[in-house]
DNA sequence: TAGATTGTTAATCGATTAACAATC
DNA sequence: TAGATTGTTAATCGATTAACAATC
């Protein structure tokens, strides 16, 4: 149970929703093999991954659901959760702020910081705080993760500001290629790689029909 | 030239947009070595990745700045423009629809779409238009790819909807696995991956510590 | 010429897949 | 027992990195 590859990591979050449907209807155990079927995944590929969570698969039978969930959460760090702020409150930013499903992963938005005036002090439940103040709201909330949805431009700046109020990670939605201490966990989020790819495995297809 | 591999292709768009703003500046050549060191990539990883979309790179010069944004251009396939919809004008379709980020990336979004009314024919400069028209809606307009964000429940319906509509390519945002044609790309936009990866790196990072 | 930079060929690394033995 | 399923060991594949020759 050391480290987890990152392929195999990327791929719990997609089981775990997807055994949390199964746990709604009325299923006590789960086999790889469905799993894989279910999901168009290699079926090696599956047993692989669980092994490494989870232990307790029995020929013929598989996994017991709710161990194999359990497993899986703690695997990914989604038992205690990790308190965020949003730094940005635009679309994307208002967005992620009121997105209900990262809950299920162990994600605590709860505020969100920007400099324009209009979205300040919004009632959504949640927050939205002048962006002076944030260093010490770090502090005094102990956030431990940071996400970018702001302006190229200011992304630099806020990821220092973010580093020196103290916080553990940064979630970069930006372009911008940013730069954070080795101390600090710092992930990318690349919508036009995505797009990027979608696009020329869309015109490779096409063209082959 | 033929197809560049995944890896390479999801670099692109970070090239890109660091060019983009070397142009900006007073640069006419760019070196493999400047790249890397700008972006914290390997050099030999950038040599090789721009070595498959340009040629013309010259010894102790490197490539010419405006060539090789055009070289990257042409093989992600922004050079024309992909025709998009949203399905789900919830918060996070809102959002993408609105975003204007990804008109860089050749991505024209003309239209979202929505069942609730209160959503409905919201004058932001793009259209919400009710769902029930949206499979003439893609024909008439040819549409190449739509984008869903909506409720996980309806997703497979919707994904249908679009494959019957005569959809080329299909970008999920939800948490659901759906199940599109061999024809019709489908990209799936996991940000709990993204989440939980993140999340595993910073408590092992802060365990160093 | 010397040095920076290119592009290529070989070596390493990690992830996926295939083959197989173990077990309920 | 037979068959489905597990887990492991070996083979393949793709991507990254290292070493080096070519060139302006």
């Amino acid at each position: 149970m050391s480290t987890l590859p990152q392929s195999t990591l990327r791929r719990m979050p997609i089981y775990l929703h997807f055994l949390k449907t199964l746990r709604s209807g009325d299923n006590r155990n789960v086999s790889a093999t469905r799993i894989a079927s279910a999901l168009n995944l290699g079926e090696v590929q599956v047993r692989k991954d669980l092994a490494q969570v989870a232990d307790g698969g029995r020929p013929k039978v598989g996994y017991e659901l709710t161990a194999l969930i359990s497993a899986i959460e703690a695997a990914i760090g989604c038992k205690d959760p990790t308190v965020a702020i949003i730094v940005g409150v635009g679309n994307l930013g208002k967005a992620l702020l009121e997105f209900a499903g990262f809950e299920e992963f162990g994600l605590k938005v709860i505020a969100g910081f920007d400099i324009k005036q209009d979205v300040l002090s919004s009632d959504r439940g949640k927050p939205v705080l002048p962006i002076e103040n944030i260093e010490s709201f770090i502090k005094n909330n102990s956030v431990k993760l940071g996400i970018l949805t702001l302006p190229n431009a200011a992304a630099q700046k806020m990821a220092d500001k973010l580093v020196s109020g103290g916080i553990k990670a940064v979630w970069n939605f930006t372009q911008t290629h940013i730069v954070v201490p080795d101390t600090v966990a710092l992930r990318n989020e690349n919508l036009a790689a995505s797009l990027a790819l979608l696009n020329v495995q869309m015109k490779t297809q096409s063209e082959c029909v």
